[in-house]
DNA sequence: AAGGCATGTTACTTGAGAGTAGGATGAGGC
DNA sequence: GCCTCATCCTACTCTCAAGTAACATGCCTT
C-alpha cells in the first residue's frame, strides 16, 4: 500500500535526490489520477465516466492520463485492487482488541465499514469488476477470497471460543460482509450520519440481532 | 405486475379473441425480451451486453427488439421496475404469518431474499441504475423509498410490540436490506445452496445475531 | 382475392469515446 | 550554450454498438 502514501517528498538540498523526488512526485500524480477516477466512478459509474471527464477534473488533457496509466481498464483495476488490499489489511492491524475472536471480529468489521465509505473501498462495492478482463478478474477474485477467508476463520474461531453462536461460517461471513458492504451504496458524506456511527449501529445489530429475546426464533425456518 | 404473467392464451374458437390473443402474445414476447435481457445483464453487465447479444439469444435480429421496446434504456428501466415492484409487493402478500410484526418481518425478509435471486430482482441489485436517465432514476427511487418505508414501519411496529430490540429503524432497515441484497451478488444457481436455505440462515443471523449470549456487547461502541 | 396490418429482415448511418502520433515546453546536467 | 529527458498538449484515427430506413412475408379481415 505504499502507493497510497502521498507523503511529502522531503526536499533537502542534495542533488542526488532529484531523481527520487521526480519518482515520488510521479507516483503521487498517478495516485491522484486513480483517486480522481475512483471518485468519478463512484458518482457516475465506470461507463459514464470518460477519460476526458477525469482529465478535466485534474485540469489536464486526456493524453496526460495515458502518461500515468496504460488504459482505462488499468485505472479501474488499480482502484479496486487498492480498495481490496485496504480491506485485506484491515484484518492485520486490528489494534486495541483484546485477543478474543469476538473483539477482533468487531474491530475488523469497524475497519471494513470505514473503508467502504472511502474512495477506493467504495469502488470495490459500487463499480464491481464487470468491465475488467478475465485476467484482471482472476487477480481480484483471489484477493476477495483472502478477505472472505479471514472473515470465516474469525467466525470459526469465535464459535470454538464459545462467544459466537454455531452457524455456517460461509453464510455468516457473506451476510456480515453484505450488510457492511451495502453501506457503500447508501452512505452520503454530509448526510448527518458519520461512517463511525453507521458502523457502530450496524455492527450492534449484526452481533446482537434484531430480535429482542432469544428463543423467539421459532418461526424462522420452515418452508412454504 | 400483469406483464410478468405469461399465461397461456386460452384459444377457444371465437374469432373475436384473435386481436386479444395477438395482444397477449405480443406482451409475452415483450416479457421474453426483458427477461432475456435481464439474464444477460446479470451475467455480463449492462454495458457489456449489446442488443445484438440479446437478439441472438432470442434467435431474432436487433431491429426486432426495437419492435417491442423503444431503446436499450427502456429495457433496463423495465427490468429494474419489475424487480422493484416484486419487492414492493412482497410486503403485501405475506401469507401465513401470525399477525405479529415479528412474523411479518421474517416473511417479508424471506420473500425479499427469494426475489433477489430471480432474474428481475437480481437486476435491481447487480445492475443498478447508473445507466439510466435522471427521469427514470427518479421513478425508481420513489419505488425504492416505498420498499424502505415498509421495512422501517415493520421494524418500528416490532419495537412497539416489544419483539424487536430498540434501534434506529433507518439503519436497521438498511442493514437488513443490505445483507439480503448481497445474496444477489454471490448466489449461484447449481451452487449447492438453495435460495431458501440461504435465506433461512441469513435471516436467523439477522434476527438473533452472531454473538452467542446477550450482554456480550460491551465492546461494540467506543471509538478508536 | 385483395388490401392492410403485424412482424421481421438486410443494410445502413451515426456518435461517442478510447487510444495514438507527433510536436511544444521547460528543467537539469555537461 | 546545448543536449536530453520528462511532461503535457493539439489534432487526429478507429472501432463498436445504438439506432434507423426501407423493404419482405404472411396472416386476418372483408
Amino acid at each position: 500500500m505504499q502507493e497510497a502514501a502521498m507523503q511529502d517528498s522531503g526536499d533537502s538540498g542534495s542533488p542526488w535526490k532529484a531523481a527520487a523526488d521526480r519518482q515520488t512526485e510521479r507516483e503521487a500524480k498517478r495516485i491522484a489520477v486513480l483517486r480522481t477516477a475512483a471518485r468519478a466512478f463512484n458518482e457516475m459509474g465506470y461507463h459514464n465516466t470518460s477519460l476526458d471527464d477525469i482529465a478535466r477534473r485534474l485540469n489536464v488533457t486526456k493524453p496526460t492520463i495515458y502518461y500515468y496509466v496504460r488504459n482505462k481498464e488499468e485505472i479501474l483495476f488499480e482502484c479496486v485492487r487498492i480498495g481490496l488490499e485496504m480491506l485485506d489489511e484491515a484484518s492485520n492491524d486490528v489494534a486495541g482488541h483484546d485477543g478474543s475472536a469476538y473483539g477482533e471480529l468487531i474491530a475488523v468489521m469497524r475497519k471494513y465499514a470505514e473503508i467502504v465509505t472511502m474512495d477506493f473501498g467504495m469502488c470495490v462495492i459500487r463499480v464491481g469488476e464487470e468491465p475488467l478482463t478475465e485476467e484482471s478478474r482472476r487477480t481480484l477474485r483471489s484477493l476477495k477470497r483472502s478477505i472472505d477467508r479471514k472473515f470465516r476463520r474469525l467466525i470459526e474461531r469465535g464459535i470454538a471460543e464459545g462467544c459466537i453462536a454455531p452457524c455456517d461460517p460461509k453464510i455468516a461471513a457473506f451476510t456480515v460482509a453484505g450488510a457492511l458492504s451495502w453501506i457503500a451504496r447508501w452512505y452520503r458524506p454530509n448526510g448527518g450520519l458519520s461512517p463511525h456511527d453507521i458502523a457502530a449501529q450496524s455492527i450492534d445489530l449484526l452481533m446482537n440481532g434484531l430480535g429482542k429475546t432469544p428463543g423467539q426464533n421459532q418461526n424462522i425456518r420452515g418452508g412454504p
